[in-house]
DNA sequence: GCACTTTGGCAACACCGTTGCCAAAGTGGA
DNA sequence: TCCACTTTGGCAACGGTGTTGCCAAAGTGC
């Protein structure tokens, strides 16, 4: 009967003002909430008074909440916790099939697509080889051709399915390179000059009858990360054939007004320092391939280091998550290396904090287009735009 | 009768988790947010339709929200708008006199103190020096004692005074130094170790009896610009004894986990670079510094606009705003060899961006003091942590 | 003077989380 | 086996939010 979420997303106010919010947005916010907790907690699910205590709402308010959930089929009883002198409370869990959403990957040779159910698992993926070159037509068509072949595997979808509780979410699209995220617009792609201003979005929705939502790769695996469970704020640096960054604050992906923040291969660590691709000199990319290049692994990892530490201590980030086909070559190299340097900030600067740790982003190459996915599902656990 | 704001900020739900919402956050959020637009418009006033327009509330829910507030006096009729062929509309005007709050700036050796009202207006000012070797004790009874001498100022305030609606909303500290805005407890002061671990806002508020709250200058002096009418996301970039920044994203101040965020005088452009305070080697802060100290201020401008670039490039800011003692002794200079750098960049990476502009932060060298008020009137008008 | 437009308050309403209450479902001791 | 006790969680009533429908008030313009 009700709808968990009925994509308004509360008030509108569109624009740059902060929008006024009404109980249909105070509900969704609870909904949210409650359906982020679930999904955490995995399939032995949660108890409602566990849910209270973490949402700071009432025991009655969660009942409200989840009694609505059941009733559309997103949650159901996963069993009972063991009772400690009382009635033992009942476990709730999502349910994985009540919803599906699609992530694209294109990356320069390659479109990866997956099926993720509600929970973010991966229940269907796709591989095909991609031709950037071949024009926008028939990158789009390619695109949906993939999707819909992945699409035809969720139970009661097909085109045109409602938004919730049965069939698919929607599309969502990662690729490299400067666009408009809120218009899903691409700005440019590097080496396609014929793609400049294309309206991937628009033209991909219209294809598909189902809604479609285009960000950068980096800002797709940032998402999938914090909503896969990593918490607080974080950055992923994706080294593949370029350099960039996904930032995460405060559980938020920060994409800034134009959807260009994380533009971090063109840091410029060394003044004067060799010439990049971009114009500038001494940019990471730039000296961090270079390294790549000749073999010089350490030098590679300290250099990305420095600037990863730069960016660490500009914002106070939790942690550093690395990815990208560079990195899955040589994963110990590079977690050592950028961790080294960071120790060595941390220690110089004062005794008190920790050195920020490092990692390899979980989820290997297959991390932006689950991501990708997460475009669509995150809205649902409050994981939206900011 | 009502209250416009209890203090509570809506359901609680300490700790990292977000937190649910009820109803009185939802109304506090939307009072803050009238506020926040009365505030903005000045003494000419707003209507009730274009509030309703800009909040996304509907016009009776904007109605109800100015009756509270003007019979709690914080609001005020300020004559009307022409006609447009029907009954004119009535303009709000936010009631200066209807709370004030006292900012304090602890620079290295002068205690400067700003009285404010609730627009903002800078209605009392004092200044002392300040010998921060002169020990805790000491220097808390001196802010304490300048603190006091303005609240005076303000009718029927003094010690207890209540929260809202006359008389004190308490004091806002800043200076600079890590510390944590949370607890209010200095880590360090540089060259003088017999603060570390101080509890500053507990020792303040226990004597003063009202709210204190500390932060980093910069970031007092960015939540100031925000508050004051700096749209969008910036960064303010001080540059007197020291190099620092505060960030404002998405309208509010970004700090980090451990109110950390902002280090910016430590990033290294220079690989190997010359040797830092803080044991790295090429800082921003030693080479622009050096390059001062040298007379050579198209070379500090420069070196601060790479910092400066990589910055914007990375978090996609809307602008960045200079301020600090050495920028106010050469403002075009500084301004100027840090907008080229950016102009440079933003030619390079594509034509379709305009270069982020810089310009001096307006409000001088009382900047961080009135930010520091604004460490207790922003959350009025919904300009807390995030 | 009258028709019309526009503002904005009043009253009724739907629906949010909250509170008070109690049935259901367990434990543990007599 | 019974009973006192604990704990869970649903039902009903409630206060208070923004919303809707309606209309008096206050202008303009013919």
């Amino acid at each position: 009967m009700n709808r968990a979420n009925d994509g308004t997303g509360g008030t509108v106010g569109t624009g740059g003002a902060r929008g006024g919010a009404n109980l249909l947005a105070l509900r969704s916010h609870n909904t949210a909430l409650v359906l982020d907790l679930l999904r955490a907690a995995g399939p032995e699910g949660v108890s409602r008074l566990e849910l209270a205590e973490r949402t700071g709402l009432t025991p009655q308010a969660v009942s409200k909440i989840t009694a609505r959930l059941r009733a559309d089929g997103l949650a159901a009883a996963a069993g009972q916790r063991a009772s400690t002198g009382g009635k033992p409370r009942t476990l709730l869990r999502l349910v994985p099939e009540a919803g599906h959403a699609i992530g694209a990957h294109l990356d320069r040779d390659e479109l990866r697509t997956v099926l993720v159910d509600l929970v973010g698992t991966v229940v269907g993926e796709r591989r095909a080889p991609l031709d950037l070159g071949a024009g926008a037509d028939a990158v789009v068509a390619e695109v949906a051709r993939e999707a819909e072949t992945l699409a035809a595997e969720v139970p009661g979808s097909g085109r045109g399915a409602g938004p919730l509780g049965v069939g698919l979410f929607g599309v969502g699209v990662a690729l490299p390179g400067p666009l408009d995220h809120t218009r899903g617009v691409l700005h440019r792609v590097t080496g396609f000059p014929e793609w400049d201003g294309f309206a991937l979005r628009d033209a991909l929705a219209g294809r598909l009858g189902v809604p479609v939502v285009v960000d950068k790769d980096t800002n797709a695996a940032a998402l999938g990360l914090a909503v896969g469970g990593e918490r607080g704020s974080f950055a992923y640096l994706h080294l593949g054939t370029g350099l960039g960054a996904g930032l995460v604050l405060g559980g938020s992906v920060h994409r800034g007004a134009r959807t260009g923040a994380g533009e971090f291969g063109h840091q410029v660590i060394q003044l004067d320092g060799p010439p990049c691709t971009c114009g500038a000199r001494g940019c990471v990319e730039a000296l961090c391939l270079a390294a790549v290049a000749r073999g010089d692994l350490a030098g590679a990892a300290r250099v990305l280091g420095v600037a990863a530490a730069n960016l660490a201590a500009l914002l106070d980030i939790d942690q550093v998550l690395l990815g990208g086909r560079t990195v899955a070559a040589h994963p110990g190299a590079f977690v050592e290396g950028v961790a080294a340097v960071l120790r060595a900030r941390a220690h110089r600067e004062g005794d008190h904090d920790p050195a920020v740790p490092v990692r390899v982003a979980p989820g290997g190459l297959r991390a932006v287009a689950e991501g990708a996915a997460q475009l669509l599902l995150g809205p649902v656990f409050g994981r939206g735009d900011r």
